[in-house]
DNA sequence: CTCCAGGACAAGC
DNA sequence: GCTTGTCATGGA
């Protein structure tokens, strides 16, 4: 498995996960929570909204009318649902753990896994859509079970944030560019483990 | 025109 | 328990 993280790293690249202009772990969060099943392209705008709004905070979503907010977020996609996620979070008071986020409506497995390792550096391998088609592609993977494909790369790689997160990362970037191109085959850097004639 | 993007939740069976 | 529908903009 970190055979494969070094193939990515070496074929891409850093890639310097997570993009954050300010440097606030608040923003990853609205990130985390904005970028679901949705295009990085469009959270950008939504938190160039929010930051151009002087939005962009705990207290400030909390007082915000949630027609403003899901307003402000609508390039994002789903801005009524994400409007009513980011109130949810910002409502929460109690200690951040996996557990905790998991607990708070609209924050998921990967929505929760994402904010513990991007934004509070916790071990938290995170398992997006395309880490389950690529590694079940590539034959390593059994199902696709979240929390079972999360223990299997944790359990394969060594216990490190920055890989966690240049890996993650990595991935995207591999599908991005090879998961939609058919042959999948000739440029893709895992060429030579793909068992599979299709894409990626 | 169709398809899908760094998901999560609820309803239906 | 597992499958399907819903939410929605913007770019290819």
């Amino acid at each position: 498995m970190i055979e494969i993280y070094q193939i990515l790293l070496n074929h891409f690249g850093k890639q310097k996960w997570w993009p954050c202009r300010t440097g606030d772990r608040f923003e990853i969060i609205v990130g985390a929570i904005l970028t679901q099943n949705t295009n990085w392209k469009n959270v950008d705008k939504a938190l160039d909204n929010l930051i151009k709004n002087k939005m962009l905070s705990k207290n400030k979503i909390k007082k915000i009318p949630i027609s403003r907010l899901s307003a402000l977020i609508k390039p994002a996609g789903y801005y009524n649902q994400k409007a009513k996620k980011l109130k949810a979070f910002v409502k929460y008071n109690g200690k951040i753990t996996r557990a905790s986020l998991l607990s708070i409506w609209g924050i998921g497995y990967e929505t929760a896994d994402s904010i513990m390792l991007y934004a509070y550096n916790k071990p938290y391998f995170v398992v997006d859509a395309y880490t389950k088609r690529i590694f079940s592609r590539l034959g390593l993977i059994k199902t696709q079970d979240y929390e079972y494909v999360r223990n299997y790369f944790e359990s394969k790689l060594p216990k490190s944030i920055s890989v966690y997160k240049e890996f993650h990362a990595l991935i995207v970037e591999l599908a991005k560019r090879h998961c939609k191109k058919e042959p999948l085959c000739r440029e893709c850097p895992l060429a030579g483990r793909c068992r599979h004639a299709k894409r990626l």
